[in-house]
DNA sequence: CGGTTCATTGAAGCTCATCAAACCCCGTGG
DNA sequence: CCACGGGGTTTGATGAGCTTCAATGAACCG
């Protein structure tokens, strides 16, 4: 048997995939491609042929803007997986791209919908990833509409130290690093210039040092709190309630 | 056979739904509700027990940050589904609440998985809408993070033109509006004062005109160019390709 | 090495936020 | 009928946060 996928090992934990599905997507795997640092895997307005998960290496989802400007909608982190998950034929609402060299495992859409026909927690796990991708998209309009720079930066390091740390690639000291300021500055709609200075500003906090291809957390609780950040948007567990006006109609 | 929910009316434009999932549809609907703008259907962390149709009135979806600030994800419209999508058992990642008066229709959540499992069509035409949902994220995320104040009105006017304009609440001329403009600035991740100088300037560039209880479209042309607006992402249309770095590997 | 990409810092300016006040519309009650 | 209050709109004054332009430095690499 193929050694597992990154999804399928990340995903296990979940949904509960059993023999059936894991041999289903492992045997789905067309081919293991490797790409370099800014090539196109999935081109906005296009329609999408493949599924891809990313096992080595870093991505994006973006859109341009008219005038060349980036905004980077998500990254891509080992494990993940892009690329259509309905049956609607459709052209992709946005591009993803390698911002390092990379190493996916890719999936013809056609049989991986085949594939999700029959069984029924191959579904499940693709609507799971589905939502997840959709929570990390609303946490990044709230970052983005409502929260000051240094927030920003700080609710990002975060949610990429627990989406690594799932797959193992971070643990309590920070985690290795490859993105460039610049490529900070389109995620979290800042410049560069500004995004400089705020890891700044991070740094002298004595909260966590980015820098050298590497994320050093110096504290965490700091910066939890200068992020207000609740990390439970990336599992989904029911939480208490909060306080409302539902009316008990 | 009971009048065809909005939703049902809508969304047949997208997908080719069947005299049975038609009928399917109808038949689930427990019941029609109305409500009281302010009142909350779903609650951020909480499961979500239904599905709701807007027939009437205007709603969004919502986060709250820490300290009380409101961002609103979207804005929901006659003939919008919210609720849940999926069969995985999840809290919500974001609040939903009338803006407006308004009036329902209530889907049990657990009759809704039932039937969506034996018909597919059904099963593609929710697919279809969490798509056209995430879609419409995506752009406002651009929006915030890399378009000025006046662009990003420029866009929400067209982006809730087309979308009323397809259940017939909107036409050349313009659309009733409800909105004030603090739920203009929470949409758009600005001040209430910004907001008000923002359609200021648009009222004086002979674009638009907005208050009153309606958005009069002056000079669409305009508008569209202010707001570099491009439709597709809203249907979805597979567009002629575009220039990249797309390798042929 | 010379070239390229990325990081860093300074100076100046613009967009947007904040604080404050006035105004308008409209419904309510004295 | 008018005073009152409240939600929403409008405007001014001031300042913070972020952008823009520009220049330099550091690291890497063919």
């Amino acid at each position: 048997m193929a050694e597992a996928s990154s999804f399928v090992r990340r995903i296990t934990t979940a949904v509960l995939l059993g023999h059936q599905e894991r041999e289903a997507l492992n045997s789905l795997r067309a081919k293991t491609i490797t790409g370099r640092a800014g090539q196109d895997f999935i081109l906005y307005g296009e329609p999408v042929d493949y599924g891809y998960v990313f096992e080595r290496g870093w991505g994006c989802r973006y859109r341009l803007v008219e005038d060349g400007r980036r905004q980077i909608l998500n990254f891509v982190v080992p494990g993940d997986y892009v690329g259509a998950s309905g049956s609607v034929i459709q052209a992709a609402d946005h591009s993803v791209s390698a911002l390092t060299p990379v190493e996916l495992s890719v999936f013809p859409v056609a049989s991986l919908m085949d594939c999700v026909e029959r069984l029924p927690r191959l579904r499940a796990a693709f609507e799971w990833s589905t939502r997840r991708d959709q929570a990390m998209l609303l946490e990044r309009i709230v970052d983005i509409g409502r929260r000051s720079a240094i927030e920003r930066m700080a609710h990002l390091i975060l949610e990429l130290r627990h989406r690594l740390g799932l797959v193992g690639l971070a643990d309590d000291s920070g985690f290795d690093f490859p993105l460039t300021q610049e490529m900070l500055a389109d995620a979290l709609g800042l410049t560069v210039v500004h995004v400089n200075r705020t890891l700044r500003r991070l740094r002298e906090s004595d909260a966590v040092t980015i820098g050298s291809g590497r994320v050093r957390i110096v504290n965490i609780d700091d910066l939890v709190r200068i992020a207000d950040f609740d990390e439970s948007y990336l599992h989904h567990i029911p939480l208490p309630a909060k306080t409302s006006n539902r009316l008990t109609s």
